[in-house]
DNA sequence: TACGAGTCTATACCGAGTATACTTTGATAT
DNA sequence: ATATCAAAGTATACTCGGTATAGACTCGTA
């Protein structure tokens, strides 16, 4: 499914991701130290030896070095929607992919640990809280795709798009609410706990909302 | 409930705002004549006859000259709230709410006539986009406190943000999907019937995930 | 009429992002 | 081994949004 066959490529690839690289933790260092904002372009191909436009050669928005692993998420849900069992339906399948990123404390659900500082870090700036508003329209809109596709529906279905928006809101609001606990109270497992609650109650809404589709009936035995 | 009572307030602010409405409408012409992304500050400056430094003394940032209705919508929408009749909930109030801007062609829901350009012009531009997306994020933070506080809940209630996040999801959906059939098929009143279709879809599930609060129960009758 | 505050303006600056043309370096074919 | 081509890196110059600052003008008021 990815092709990551690649131990040792080639050397002219392996040079440019060395430099990626270097861009990439410089860039890091320099933002969870100093903010996103207080950094400069010119102070990260500093650090990282490597001139202005090179940098740009490897992110072409300065956000992109910050948020560099969208397409895990993405690869994740696909996984999870696509490899489900049958008769789980594909919201069902969502709430159990939320209940193992909970449970595996998996850092693409940054609620635990290291992660807060992160997130800390994003909320503090408005340019990384528009990228994140961005990847969230995206991926929802992906999301409604591979809802559809899942249950042979078109891509442009609106009740898959409502659906979409329905979920993607509910993990934002419950990661949010969640990520406060874990931040005010220091309390993982609390923030776990509420994470999972608010999942539980918008998926249940969700899937209320689509009632009567294939996204939420799924064989014999109603999950939604 | 808003203080319109000014007709010819004072000569200082008569010309404040006379200087105003000249860089709105400059900007606004342009805009939509170019596209928000070819319209430089400097032009907007130039055909409202004003230095560049007027123009951003007015407007903070360049896309505060093309949405310049935030207040209007959140006037409207706690008026829907506030003034809602005993018996009927928050979320009834607000589906009551997109009923009557379907029936008066509401222009702060653009799916109607020229309005239509209106949002094709925000839609071709990332920046504009991206600043509509952190409307809808700041909105829902004001929901959630309108609707946490009409109950008589602290403001932090998750309950009160989750069913925010629900109804805003919902709303822009909606409009989404509303938009695109006006748009394609210029059928304003199957956008309409679109548009209120995944509001109640939408509304009815945002019930449940409030059910057994007081947001959706009012009085005798359970209207959501 | 004098003063002070609010408005407008010019100038200089910063930083993200683009365009372009040039150099270097690694892979490959002869 | 060497010529060759493309990919990667680089320097330079530019555009544009946005900020800082200080000065000019204008209106309301003491």
């Amino acid at each position: 499914m990815q092709d990551q066959a690649s131990p040792t490529p080639d050397r002219r690839t392996r040079k440019r991701l060395a430099t990626r690289q270097a861009i990439s933790d410089s860039a890091t260092r320099l933002f969870m130290e100093h903010g996103f904002d207080q950094v400069t372009v010119d102070q990260i191909a500093e650090a990282a030896d490597v001139g202005r436009m090179t940098v740009f050669n490897h992110f072409p928005r300065k956000e992109d070095m910050f948020f560099d692993r969208e397409d895990e998420v993405r690869g994740l849900v696909s996984a999870a929607i696509h490899g489900r069992d049958d008769g789980t339906s594909p919201v069902a399948a969502l709430r159990l992919l939320a209940d193992r990123c909970i449970e595996d404390r998996n850092p693409l659900l940054p609620l635990f640990g290291p992660s807060l500082r992160f997130v800390a870090t994003a909320l503090a700036s408005e340019a990384l809280k528009a990228r994140a508003r961005q990847m969230c329209s995206a991926f929802t809109r992906v999301l409604a795709t591979m809802l559809a596709e899942s249950v042979d529906r078109p891509a442009e279905d609106p009740d898959a798009h409502l659906l979409a928006g329905l979920l993607v809101a509910t993990w934002s609001v419950a990661f949010f609410e969640g990520y406060n606990v874990a931040d005010r109270h220091g309390d993982t497992a609390a923030a776990g706990r509420i994470f999972l609650r608010l999942i539980d109650r918008g998926f249940q809404a969700a899937a209320v909302a689509a009632a009567g589709t294939p996204y939420v009936e799924a064989g014999p035995q109603r999950g939604f």
